[in-house]
DNA sequence: CCGTGCCAAATTGTATACAAAATAATGATC
DNA sequence: GATCATTATTTTGTATACAATTTGGCACGG
């Protein structure tokens, strides 16, 4: 048929070959992983030689970064990565909240049955992680899974709203002692919102997430108080 | 009056010295008022000379824009203004939604007596500008009553994802023909929500907020098609 | 006449050099 | 001895120069 075209644009074959975008996954990566902590200055020629680049590259990739709100740039002054308020989390969980609720929703509505099956092979992963007691993968998986559900929502806009949230969420959660209590409780939620999916419930569905998001939330901040206690 | 400073510091002291601060906001505006169509590329050292800026603040510019999504970039192929594609305006829309009746709903919960008694002055004027038919001025009172609404949310992390759609509406907004007869329809829905809002009802605010979202974007949507026609 | 391969021009990506501002460090004065 | 002013150092902001990649054109061969 239309052979005559091999363009193929492959989603994204695009070669990261520039310097100042993988310094924005390097850096985003090192912020995460807490190897460069809330706070710290952010000394240019330092990371430079660190990341092996010149400065024009490592600046573009900071004011990248500072658009999505990792790193804060103070005019003449340095950079320094962002600080993790307590507030702005809760303020960002009362958006997620309603991101998860419409993603859920969406997923329902958009979702092909293949997904679906994927989602619940997905959850019996996440459960026997959890009873194997692996915490990390047990948090990789959760992680997929959400993403998942947002992808089957099939809105390139939700998607990287969520993704940035998620992002920052997730540094929150790295800096506090999540509450292994909580741990028992989400995959209770987990495994009822999952009905609620199987059912192709939209509403109960996106209802159920919005709830899940609340309560972690709650764990969450409670978690990070200690480390800003007034 | 206050002929002592113009400055005008709106929130932000910080003075804007740095030159791809200034750029950043310069072509954001040119964007925005069309004066760089979507599609179009952009030429470093055109915009330079332009400018009057060197090509070092210029580029951190466009990965600023970039990120914002207002600027695609294509490695070592140039940077084009981001297409207006009405598929994902209608994605865009679609998360809206759920952000107008979240805002509603905290604002509601959150505003101030003197900020309701500031809405209701603003809806007048909406009103008066309707029926003198000024069509410029009711579209900035317009953006100014959400605006107001979302602010009166008091949720940092939802008033900047807000903005940053709502940015990219107002590009779609001001490339399409908008239907003179949604108008009145538009008029008609704020009138209705006003009411919810003065009662402080803050579900059925935020619900009214998304239905009228929502019908905004069927007429965005709408006038957009002409101008894709397949 | 059309396709392929190579070469040249233009444009982007990166590095470095220079200018301006902020921080520190020092010394003078009270 | 402490505080303020002034200077020196460091760091950021900007400009320019150089390297790498893409794109358009041209000649050559089919």
């Amino acid at each position: 048929m239309d052979a005559l075209k091999t363009v193929k644009t492959t989603a994204r074959p695009i070669r990261r070959s520039t310097l100042h975008h993988s310094a924005v996954a390097e850096l985003r990566a090192m912020i995460l992983d807490g190897e460069l902590p809330p706070g710290v200055r952010v000394p240019e020629v330092q990371l430079c030689e660190q990341l092996g680049i010149s400065r024009t590259p490592l600046r573009e990739a900071l004011r990248v970064l500072s658009s999505e709100g990792l790193v804060e740039l103070r005019p003449h002054r340095g950079a320094i990565v962002a600080p993790v308020d307590p507030n702005e989390i809760a303020a960002i969980f009362e958006v997620m909240d309603a991101l998860e609720r419409l993603a859920g929703t969406l997923a329902c509505k958009n979702g092909l049955d293949t997904e679906f099956a994927k989602l619940d092979r997905m959850h019996d992963q996440l459960v026997a992680q959890h009873e194997a007691g692996e915490r990390a993968a047990y948090f990789l998986t959760n992680r997929q899974i959400h993403a998942q559900i947002v992808a089957m929502a099939r809105n390139p806009a939700l998607e990287a709203t969520y993704g940035g949230f998620a992002t920052k969420i997730l540094r929150a959660r790295s800096l506090a002692n999540y509450d292994a209590g909580r741990w028992q409780e989400s995959v209770d939620e987990h495994e009822v919102f999952m009905t609620a999916l199987r059912r192709r419930d939209a509403e109960e569905f996106g209802a159920l997430l919005a709830d899940h998001s609340r309560r972690t939330a709650v764990a969450v901040i409670q978690a990070l108080q200690p480390v800003r206690a007034p």
